[in-house]
DNA sequence: GTCAGATCTGACCGATCGGACAGTTATTGT
DNA sequence: ACAATAACTGTCCGATCGGTCAGATCTGAC
């Protein structure tokens, strides 16, 4: 055994978190992430239960980091609330870009997904305070076009440093909603 | 024999658009689509000769807008052909919504396909037309920020008429590229 | 050394996939 | 009426999928 034993675990995760976001949930078999791991196929099966439990705690520290920003939007009003609600969607979205990469692709695949249940509420109320409470018509569709304009920027690739990546997404999508950026 | 005979190959195409649409490409199966249908899975291979056959004719006519739209374009300069990229892009997604959900998420499967080769070259074209060809890092963004905004927006189903999807679409994108909506 | 338990694997399984093909049924021109 | 052709299907096939399992191999405590 080359490999410290213990850290098969962890590449697997990796690897499989790569593979997902370059060919899809489905796109990916189990033997495609063990050849790249460099195991058994079996061997992803000793550390998880399937391969939907491999993609489950793959999402878990994302849905745990919106979790996270809804508890604390729920505590702000008005323009602080519209202001953290964009940073911390635009903050997450870099921080996950693997992950968005994935949720976006297989969204069909996930919806029903207990693990990721509550994350439409959350989502619904992240919308809600990005365009404070608007329920017209201009709300509803900014509110839709920030969470896909930051999403599809951060999963694709844009060749510009992170710094300027963030701000130039918090300032477009303070435009998108009519707000001044700071 | 019920059904009009000619009829078949459309019921297919239109079945096929929606399961793609919700499950993805991958997600679906051969028998899938028959079970919709109402019809054999042999039928299928009758009027397509492969599962890939039917996807590249469903978005066709897809990329023949986007053609079009890239032509319309390269005659056009400065506010003329932002305000054209704009418009052009929100009509065509809303034209094609079906088929913008199947694109995202499929890209994976879709991005070697030889009938849309030609499909990442015009959307930098169009990106760049939307920014006017600047090149710095709020330019690049921005852009991909629209692209994304739209196309996310038009695949979501947000409880919004048609026509008001359409101005805030226009609206909304304006803004984000830092114009101001006429 | 040796034994127990954790780690890892090859071989196998049933289900499902896209696709091939021979053959049946309906339609049409004459 | 009757071929000829188009429309359609049941059945089979090899490949691949996720998953199971008995056993091989490694590791650390004593």
């Amino acid at each position: 055994m080359a490999r410290p034993a213990s850290a098969l675990r962890g590449h697997i995760l990796d690897s499989a978190l790569d593979l997902f976001a370059t060919r899809g949930y489905k796109g990916t078999s189990l033997h495609d992430i063990a050849q790249v791991v460099g195991c058994s196929k079996a061997s992803l099966l000793y550390y998880f239960v399937s391969k939907e439990a491999i993609l489950a705690e793959l999402l878990t520290p994302a849905g745990e980091g919106l979790g996270a920003l809804d508890a604390r939007l729920s505590g702000l009003e008005g323009d602080q609330a519209v202001e953290a609600a964009v940073t911390g969607f635009v903050d997450l979205a870099m921080r996950f870009r693997r992950e968005v990469k994935v949720l976006f692709q297989d969204i069909p695949v996930l919806a029903g997904h207990p693990a990721l249940g509550a994350v439409p509420a959350i989502v619904a109320r992240l919308m809600a305070a990005m365009v404070d409470g608007s329920t017209e018509s201009r709300g509803l569709v900014t509110a839709y076009m920030v969470i896909g304009a930051v999403s599809v920027t951060c999963a694709g690739d844009v060749p510009v440093p992170d710094e300027d990546l963030r701000t130039e997404l918090i300032d477009g999508a303070l435009r998108t909603l009519g707000r001044e950026p700071r």
